[in-house]
DNA sequence: CGGAATCCGATCTGATACTG
DNA sequence: CAGTATCAGATCGGATTCCG
């Protein structure tokens, strides 16, 4: 398993260069309900239903298309249970694990912000009119 | 200056339930071009033209855009001189600066993952066709 | 239960042109 | 320099329907 060689060189040629293709990855995981599901299924292995119980607010839709992205890049898991009716668990991966810390860190962060930048907003939006 | 008692109450109902408003504001910095903005900004204070070239790969109006909406967050500053030509500046508020060491993992976690990320998705791709 | 498929309005975004 | 305004193409995302 290569474990390539962290940010030591992207640090030094320029001090805030961000490649493409992370920008595309970021572009995964900082979505709104990726973010979210990463949060909600933690150390969990859970249903699709109790998923999305979980996450609060999210379609059928979303939740599928936002876990078949997750399976894509590797973060979540998808086990498929043969047996009638369907019964499919979804994890995260290892790789998905080493995100948790930071996604809660993250969410903890709107979570408690929510006031302050609601303040900002209106009073923004106060100046603006 | 009312700091709100954090996370506390939520994390007693239920272990992992955020608030629609909580997620409103994860949708604005979970933005794959806000998480750059705020990155590539750091402690620094930037010109508009050199935060463009900083962060690369956007264009006008979404970096436009993305700066409207985090200064309306109470995420960015912005400075504005009155001279001729005009000479704007971006920073990033003090509320701002307390995203910045968890966003600097994410984007760094984003970079370090290009290549097994990558490599997921070949394979994952394989596996449908 | 856990989706896939389709429709369709809403939103996003880049390109381009213009401006104080 | 630092935007604004506008338009057209792309994408998003909810609602609905159907299925093994």
């Amino acid at each position: 398993m290569a474990r390539p060689a962290p940010s030591e060189a992207r640090a030094q040629e320029s001090p805030h260069s961000v490649s493409c293709r992370a920008r595309d990855i970021l572009g995964r995981i900082g979505d709104k309900w990726s973010l979210y599901v990463i949060f909600v299924l933690g150390e969990q292995t859970l249903r699709f239903t109790e998923l999305k119980r979980g996450v609060e607010g999210i379609s059928q839709r979303m939740l599928t298309v936002t876990l078949r992205g997750l399976e894509r890049d590797g973060i979540v898991s998808r086990t498929v249970y043969p047996v009638v009716p369907p019964r499919v668990e979804y994890s995260l991966t290892p790789m998905g694990r080493t995100l948790l810390d930071t996604v809660g860190t993250l969410v903890r962060w709107a979570d408690d912000h929510v006031e302050r930048i609601q303040h900002a907003r209106t009073a923004y939006d106060a100046r603006e009119a």
